[in-house]
DNA sequence: GAGCGGAGAGAACGTTCGTTCTCTCTCGGT
DNA sequence: ACCGAGAGAGAACGAACGTTCTCTCCGCTC
């Protein structure tokens, strides 16, 4: 088995546990049997947990911001950009693995001891920001959009992650709707 | 000293403790020698761990709704009294001992093994979204926005909270602003 | 004043965790 | 065939945790 291979493995079965029942509670031992890896073999391709801890991050990063972006590339307008962030919300919250976002997770477990985690947890956050920012400029918007928007994606994760339904997507996406709208200085009308 | 009193200390410290460096990190020695209080008294106050944590969540639960009802009331109009609701998140966020929404927290934490935890996180938020439905509805407000407004309160705390800054309760409270008035029906103009 | 109940301090216990060590086996080169 | 390097399995270790037990001392009752 190539070396890459296994590191890949491991990542990924941590990914997994972590994500399903909270970092400090998945033991090493425990990851070991899940990425069918030897103790011996974890140790060597990391030096200790906090450096999965990292790598798993980091593995998250890069699949949130790739799956986020493709969605948004299959929108045709850039009000549809905009939008499409919150179908991608909708369909990462029907997915029986959702249990929120993992750097909000992992900064609530271990940002306060774990300097490290609160750091990556807030340059994810961070880069989030700028790529909405980025979009609404695109579309024309006021500065002030950006984090507007942002704070809707952020609050539809948090809520979708404890009330466990994926309706605070479609809701964000109908505030965002309204947001947007107003800032591009369109006609808004309230239904009733 | 009374048994209540040593009850409330615990409970006090075992909060001001698990907020300022997550509920796992802090060992019952360590809560102990905070609360002032021997290791036998604190098991006599409490069976567990667990139930200490879930004292804690009552408590939270108790002042973060006295004091939004308290900052809630003081506004004259249904909509300032909407409003209101992001003044009181901007103010907590200010405070130094701010690390997020504690039920957000022990839920990332503990929800993923503790149901009790998860259920209680679940509650609190519940009641909060009922909170600001009553809000919405006495403005007059379609009911639609009751959840808009819950979404943006909750990525308010968790941005603040990862960022570490105010910024995201004033610019939660504009989107609140251009919500409320399209969903009342008033002609709502972008600034540009 | 003697005895007793309860409280405080902290040692002790059993478990779990992250990490390291040991033992054994296999496999490739001569 | 033999030897050495490396890998796998899992025992072992030290620390930390939640929880319980022990010992001592104080204040109250007869």
């Amino acid at each position: 088995m190539n070396i890459s291979e296994a590191r890949t493995r491991i990542v990924a079965s941590a990914d997994e546990l972590y994500n399903a029942r909270g970092i400090q509670a998945v033991g090493m031992d425990e990851l070991r049997a899940a990425a069918g890896v030897s103790l011996k073999k974890l140790y060597q391709e990391f030096p200790s947990k906090g450096s999965i801890v990292m790598a798993v991050l980091e593995r998250r990063h890069r699949s949130w911001a790739e799956g986020l972006d493709a969605t948004v590339r299959q929108a045709p307008t850039p009000r549809a950009r905009l939008l499409a962030i919150f179908d991608y919300l909708a369909q990462w919250f029907g997915e029986d693995s959702f249990r929120g976002c993992g750097f909000v997770n992992s900064f609530a477990e271990l940002g306060a001891v774990s300097p490290d985690v609160a750091d990556y947890a807030r340059q994810h956050k961070e880069s989030f920001q700028e790529y909405v920012g980025k979009l609404s400029e695109d579309a024309g918007a006021p500065p002030y959009l950006g984090p507007q928007l942002s704070i809707l994606a952020e609050g539809a994760q948090t809520t979708a992650a404890i009330a466990g339904t994926v309706d605070a997507a479609v809701q964000a996406r109908q505030a965002a709707e309204v947001l947007i709208d107003v800032a591009l200085g369109h006609e808004v009308r309230g239904a009733a």
